[in-house]
RNA sequence: GUGAGCGUAGCUCAGUUGGUUAGAGCACCAGGUUGUGGCCCUGGGGGUCGUGGGUUCAAUUCCCAUCGCUCACCCCA
């Protein structure tokens, strides 16, 4: 017997309401904060995710669906889709027919890991990118939409996490203050952080190991080395966040896993999903079009997971779908007779 | 890529300290009953016990391998 594709789910007749729900929600939500539509292909040129997210993040180096099709070309599957937005927007000169771009998608993405709870290989996104603002009150407003929406869908167990990496030179010049406070206490690391340590020194705050988080509690913070630029734009979307109501969390060890961000970055995270909890992710990205060879401009986008979602929907018990009934029933009486139908 | 747990009927699961024809509920099929195709009654079909090998007089049960699923690690949505 054939099966799926391990990763792989069919969404069958029973549960399409719910994602009909969530479909229905997030157009609406996204009208009403004047975003547009954008569908872009599902593959692409390898060397455009290569590129965008960064050659060493773990999706380019060991997550990618990639393939050759029979002219030879390397295709990808998406495994995000802000790099496939940028491409159009840079391909179709969006920028030049409205400085402002606000744009959303839903759809499938592709990585290979191994599957788990609220993890697919194939599996769906929404997210939305503004483009051609380096205005905070755009970081705030994607961690408000996201929020709009999460809360709609009667979600209670969330928590928003909020981060600025500041701009590429301050990042820099603060691995090198992180790497000589670390540089003594190196070999009481565990293993894993001291490769981090070499490869990517900023994630040995994400280890979940004892001896690592006692040494990385009196580490030196990258918050505290920000530009002014940054420092200013992340008290406005925390004073903005503030005044609309949405509570969050400043998580100085939040560091996203794609190399395009600079400044503000936010999670929503949710504690009814399992291990995969993060529901939601994003940040700006000011350099990433540039990058991709258009005219410099910046930007700024979330993702998030349709199937995380919904399972926190399911774990939690919040959505209340609609009947699934039928409205008008015919049966015939008289099977002699030809049914005539008149309106 | 690493680790752990689990693979018995279409579905949910019993079961076997190794021993005759492997069970239940639901679903399905047929008949009965009935002014619905519902309820009820009777009967029936359906399983290479994930796959391959090994040990044994004998394996669904024990051992090894392999595939698949699930969860976790890494990382991410």
């Amino acid at each position: 017997m054939i099966k799926a594709i391990t990763g792989t789910k069919d969404i069958l007749p029973v549960d399409i309401s719910k994602w009909h729900y969530l479909e229905k929600l997030l157009r609406e939500t996204f009208q009403f904060f004047n975003y547009k539509e954008i569908r872009t292909p599902i593959f692409e040129e390898t060397a455009l995710f290569a590129r965008g997210i960064g050659e060493e993040t773990d999706i380019v180096s060991k997550e990618m669906y990639t393939f050759k099709d029979r002219s030879e070309t390397s295709i990808t599957l998406r495994p995000e889709n802000t790099a496939g937005v940028v491409r159009s927007f840079i391909e179709q000169s969006l920028g030049a027919q409205q400085s402002l771009n606000k744009l959303y998608y839903i759809g499938p993405m592709f990585r290979q890991e191994r599957p788990q709870a609220g993890r697919l290989r194939q599996f769906h996104q929404f997210g939305a990118e503004v483009l051609g603002s380096t205005s905070p009150l755009l970081d705030a407003e994607m961690i408000q939409v996201a929020y709009h929406i999460l809360k709609n869908l009667g979600l209670k167990n969330l928590v928003v996490k909020i981060n600025s990496l500041g701009i590429p030179e301050v990042r820099e010049n603060y691995k090198n203050i992180l790497r000589d406070y670390l540089k003594d206490k190196k070999d009481n690391l565990s293993e894993e952080s001291r490769k981090r340590f070499e490869t990517n020194i900023l994630r040995i705050f994400d280890s979940k190991i004892e001896v690592d988080q006692t040494i990385m509690k009196n580490a030196p913070l990258l918050i505290d080395y920000l530009d002014e630029e940054s420092k200013n734009d992340f008290e406005v979307v925390k004073n903005y966040l503030a005044k609309v109501g949405i509570p969050f969390e400043v998580d100085p060890a939040l560091v996203r896993g794609l190399d395009y961000y600079t400044k503000t970055t936010f999670e929503i995270v949710s504690g009814s999903v399992g291990a995969q909890s993060a529901l939601c992710g994003g940040g700006r990205y000011d350099l990433l079009v540039e990058e991709l060879g258009g005219k410099a401009t910046p930007g700024v986008g979330f993702a998030a997971g349709m199937e995380r979602i919904l399972l926190a929907c399911e774990n939690e018990k919040s959505l209340n779908l609609p009947q699934d009934s039928i409205d008008v029933y015919l049966i015939r009486v008289d099977s002699k007779e030809p049914l005539k139908c008149e309106s």
